[in-house]
DNA sequence: GTATTGTTCTAGCTCTAATAGAACAACTTG
DNA sequence: CAAGTTGTTCTATTAGAGCTAGAACAATAC
């Protein structure tokens, strides 16, 4: 698994790692109950701190896509792989297209739910 | 043109101000040459700072969706309108299709969400 | 000419992100 | 059981963004 990171953007190192694993796990390039390297190891390897690392793996729990557990790691859960493989390619174009025009993720989730309602 | 802030949101004040009047752009509410309240007035009534409302427009005119002129204050562009409807219409097709094959407005827009990050 | 409005500048305050180091707790492995 | 691995928690510091504040300035409208 790939990880590139933007220290300039204005996204957050930590955010821009979750992003960076969950995109991984949507495109089927990480799987339910692999492994993510330990904290200490990607801290090494990304050139990051241990604790931002750890920032992002949290965040990823949070959602519900990876389980963490002390001495065994970071592993991708079977719920967070099913729920993210699917649709996302559809909404590639137009969140491509709406983000061009600055349009934020509220504002166009706003747009959908008037559209649907 | 109704704004409303949130203090307590993580997305900037400034942010949510351009968030607002591009949101009332693309809706329709707001049309190529109208003009917004000045920075002054706007920042009085919204209990803001002038620079904090500046700063959202400022970054609505780097988005090319108003113009500002001294003396004048904020216009509305045709091309800012005009782009923000394009995108309007490319997202009730989708939506529609989304609709077709039986998804919700919360799952597609969980999708977005995701799409964003 | 006068009022309005955006532009620019300096300044200070607060919060978040990121870094750093250390000690600790739970789990894995031999 | 013993040792190593890994996430958890704690304190602390630094850097930058966001917001506020006040002032002076420049272009436009009337």
């Amino acid at each position: 698994m790939l990880i590139r990171l933007d220290p300039a953007s204005p996204e957050p190192l930590f955010a821009q790692l979750a992003a960076a694993v969950r995109g991984a796990i949507a495109r089927g390039e990480l799987t339910a109950g692999e492994r993510l390297p330990s904290a200490r190891e990607l801290a090494e390897s990304l050139g990051l701190n241990v604790h931002t690392v750890l920032h992002g793996y949290q965040r990823l729990r949070d959602e519900g896509l990876v389980e963490l557990r002390r001495g065994r790691g970071a592993v991708v859960t079977p719920s967070g792989a099913d729920g993210l493989a699917r649709l996302r390619h559809a909404l590639a174009d137009v969140t491509a297209e709406a983000r061009r025009l600055g349009l934020s993720a509220g504002e166009l989730t706003e747009l959908i739910r008037k559209e649907y309602s």
